[in-house]
DNA sequence: CCCTATGTTCCCAA
DNA sequence: CTTGGGAACATAGG
């Protein structure tokens, strides 16, 4: 369910509750999970957002990383509250306990070494590299919605900003990727660093079931142009959003403002 | 029963 | 070998 702008807003509240604490108990209780040894005893040094995962690192060098997926949700709660349904595992701390709820269960959890770099990902606020996605994106025919969304290129990137994206600089998500001129790759970055960068002061969007680590919804559903807009006036041209499948993928977009 | 869902990975076919 | 599309994962809600 989250992507960036959801994480980035998820890991900044958790740095300010959990940072310099330490773990006292972790429950896992989604056999899926796997074991996750090692945690008990440890501080928590730093958390970070690498693309869509939060990174918590501990303070023998170790770094708990956690997937979200589609439904996976993060919640902060004292330890007298009761556990909610779809409850995946707790981390406790003496003032309160983190929890992972994921009715879908796609959440993944895993402790990795100091030495599995996780630097290779590409952050689109920080790294855009315009000139070099533009190379790679030369060779390729796949829609450019497709490639936005690919974490490999740019990591944080999912379905609805890509959506929001593309309606910004009237490109057409079925566009293939190579027809993207070095000069609307200029525009996409500047969309894309505004929009995101916007949806974290909003602390993400909620669309259905988005919530912070507080169990707040975000604000960013109020400023979408497309998504989940379907049939309604386009903000730019008055046509109607239209909605349709994309590599699987619900795709909003408006027909006669964004070029194929 | 049908379809939908903010993600990723695996399996094929071309 | 590469590329890209669809199914699968598991569950709830409309």
């Amino acid at each position: 369910m989250p992507e960036l702008p959801e994480v980035e807003t998820l890991c900044r509240q958790l740095r300010r509750v959990i940072t310099e604490r330490k773990i006292i108990s972790v429950e896992i209780l989604d056999r899926r999970l796997g074991a996750v040894d090692g945690l008990v005893g440890k501080k928590i040094t730093a958390v970070n957002r690498q693309g869509k995962a939060v990174e918590m690192r501990l303070d023998d060098g170790a770094r708990l990383l956690l997937h979200l997926r589609m439904t996976g949700k993060m919640q902060w709660q004292s330890p007298s509250q009761a556990l909610p349904p779809h409850t995946r595992f707790t981390i406790s701390f003496s003032h309160g306990r983190l929890l992972c709820v994921d009715t879908r269960r796609f959440a993944t959890l895993a402790v990795t070494s100091e030495e599995s770099l996780h630097a290779l990902v590409k952050e689109p606020l920080l790294d855009f590299q315009t000139e070099e996605l533009r190379t790679i994106a030369r060779a390729k025919k796949l829609p450019v919605k497709s490639f936005l969304m690919d974490q490999r290129w740019i990591a944080g990137i999912g379905n609805i900003y890509a959506c929001e994206i593309l309606h910004e600089v009237s490109i057409s998500p079925w566009r293939p990727v190579c027809g993207v001129s070095l000069r609307e790759w200029r525009k996409i970055e500047r969309a894309a660093k505004e929009i995101l960068e916007k949806a974290i002061v909003c602390r993400g969007t909620t669309v259905s079931d988005w919530r912070d680590l507080f169990g707040q919804k975000g604000e960013y559903q109020h400023e979408l142009k497309v998504y989940d807009r379907e049939g309604m006036p386009c903000l730019s041209c008055r046509g109607s959003i239209r909605r349709l499948r994309l590599s699987g993928r619900g795709t909003y977009f408006c027909p006669s403002c964004q070029k194929t």
